[in-house]
DNA sequence: TTCGGGTCTC
């Protein structure tokens, strides 16, 4: 028996209805899973209603493995996507830009052009953002053109993207101006300002700025420390950090990191132990700062601590911190305890590597740091400029000369590393304190660059181990053109004319130390912190 | 369903 016609109708109808609910519900419990960070569930979803699915679907889905960084997972869904829209392309995009490609980005930018896909103003939010502090930043203004070609609007996602794209290129007119043509703005445009102004060094600009926004958030506060620390303005820094009703974490460790930068170690040591008192906890940005700050001030004693700390708190120990960890054992003398960290760590970056090398190269360990060099690269671990610059202070200090020549000459041929200044510096160092002075200072003739006061510097303190007179003379001189009143060039200097005889040199300088002022120069060492920690 | 601004290692 056939169905009345009336009935059939309402069974379509009704199915057409579940349909439409199904492939909202399902999209949702799919969004559900994306925001608890569980991409797995999410999938099993997708998979079981293969039927229900549409582009959103899709999407969310491709989101849950961009966000949980497993982009090749997501690249094979977008791969197999039968429709995509903007929102696909886009979360792609900001998957590469999370992983630092802005290749990838670029070359999906330019498939999405290709294929048909309108980009909007989220698509160049994302792209610029991608572009920030890498090679394809020249590409920012182009964006920009294209941005008003397509007649999109300048709304605050693209807007303050645009405005730290400037501030990258170092575009001052081009920054201020984007900010000018938002639209409608909010605290993140005018945040960015601030950033800005202080970037360029507009600081009474940067502090007009924040006075008269109209809200402030912690970023606006954060923003405006940094800016301070940045241009070497601690004091002002502080007193906003004063004035700061609510601090939270991030201001408490702007502020450290700046006094660190400042090299104000002490006083870094003294606000961890006022945020410990207050009920702030801290992170591991905060521990990185701190224990730099140890570092700094070379004290074993504290840098124990603040590791018993992290502990205690519970941080988790990222490659980042670990690193951090190990890095101030190694410069606070406690090399054993920075080759346990180092050991222990279960993933190992370029930094970490080159911590353990610098390490030991300061301990004198010079063997060590070449075999933990050696062990590096055999990690298919590329080394980088710093790691030569470890490599080459380490044969410096073990007097390794025929190894710190050949690690020397392998840095271009080898690894394409151009040598810079410090690699050069250290060469001079190397030969200079081996005697080989005509070698040192055949390496400051050759070199590419206008010798520096460190280079000269390294020429100086040799001639004054081998009281060698007249090349010390040279140094000497060169120093005093680049930066009057350097102390420890009198001190080297008299020394060579006291062991070469040259009394009314000593006499000449004795004069010159007090038109100058000049003080010997005070040494420091952190053997006086080792019995206390033991 | 994609979304901007603040703190991290050599």
């Amino acid at each position: 028996m056939r169905l009345p016609r009336t009935l059939a109708h309402l069974a379509r109808a009704s199915s057409r209805r579940i349909y439409t609910l199904s492939t909202f519900d399902l999209n949702h419990k799919i969004n559900d899973c994306v925001r608890n960070g569980n991409v797995n569930d999410a999938r099993k979803l997708f998979d079981e209603y293969p039927h229900w699915r549409n582009t959103v679907s899709w999407n969310t889905l491709i989101n849950g493995y961009v966000k949980t960084r497993q982009l090749s997972e997501a690249q094979k869904l977008f791969d197999q996507m039968p429709k995509r829209d903007a929102v696909s392309w886009n979360t792609m995009l900001s998957g590469f830009r999370d992983a630092q490609n802005p290749q990838k980005a670029h070359q999906y930018f330019l498939q999405m052009i290709e294929r048909g896909s309108m980009p909007d103003e989220l698509t160049f939010a994302v792209l610029i953002s991608a572009f920030l502090d890498t090679d394809f930043n020249v590409l920012i203004p182009q964006l920009h053109g294209l941005v008003m070609c397509l007649g999109l609007d300048l709304n605050i996602y693209l807007g303050s993207a645009l405005m730290r794209g400037y501030i990258g290129l170092g575009d001052r007119l081009g920054f201020r101006r984007v900010f000018d043509e938002i639209l409608v703005k909010d605290v993140v445009p005018c945040n960015v300002l601030i950033l800005g102004y202080m970037e360029f060094g507009l600081i009474s600009a940067a502090k007009k700025a924040f006075d008269e926004m109209p809200e402030r958030n912690a970023h606006s506060w954060s923003i405006l420390i940094n800016g301070f620390m940045k241009n070497k303005e601690v004091n002002e820094a502080r007193v906003v950090f004063d004035r700061m009703s609510e601090k939270d974490v991030v201001s408490w460790t702007a502020m450290m990191r700046g006094f660190v930068q400042c090299e104000k170690f002490m006083e870094a040591l003294d606000l961890f132990v006022l945020m410990m008192n207050s009920p702030t906890r801290p992170n591991n940005y905060t521990f990185s700062s701190v224990l730099d700050a140890c570092s700094g001030c070379s004290s074993l004693v504290m840098g124990n601590q603040v590791h018993a700390c992290i502990l205690k708190f519970g941080i988790p120990l990222d490659v980042v911190l670990a690193t951090s960890i190990l890095d101030m054992y190694g410069k606070c003398g406690d090399i054993d305890a920075a080759f346990r960290v180092f050991q222990s760590m279960s993933t190992k970056n370029l930094v970490s590597w080159n911590s353990i090398i610098g390490g030991y190269g300061r301990h004198g360990l010079a063997y060590r740091a070449l075999e933990e060099f050696d062990r590096m690269v055999k990690n298919n671990i590329i080394p980088d400029e710093i790691s030569f610059i470890n490599v080459l202070s380490a044969c410096v200090h073990g007097g390794m000369v025929k190894e710190g020549e050949e690690r020397f000459n392998s840095m271009e041929a080898k690894y394409g590393i151009k040598a810079e200044m410090e690699h050069y510096s250290c060469m001079v160092d190397l030969y200079g304190r081996a005697g080989q002075l005509e070698k040192a200072e055949e390496i400051i003739k050759v070199m590419p660059f206008e010798p520096d006061v460190i280079v000269w510097g390294a020429l100086l303190g040799a001639c004054g181990l081998h009281s060698c007179l007249e090349l010390g003379e040279t140094a000497a001189n060169r120093i005093c053109k680049l930066e009057k009143d350097h102390p420890v060039v009198y001190t080297i200097l008299s020394k060579i004319y006291g062991e070469n005889g040259v009394r009314g040199g000593v006499f000449q300088l004795g004069k010159m130390i007090q038109k100058w002022r000049a003080r010997k120069q005070k040494a420091g060492s952190w053997i006086e912190s080792c019995p206390a920690a033991i």
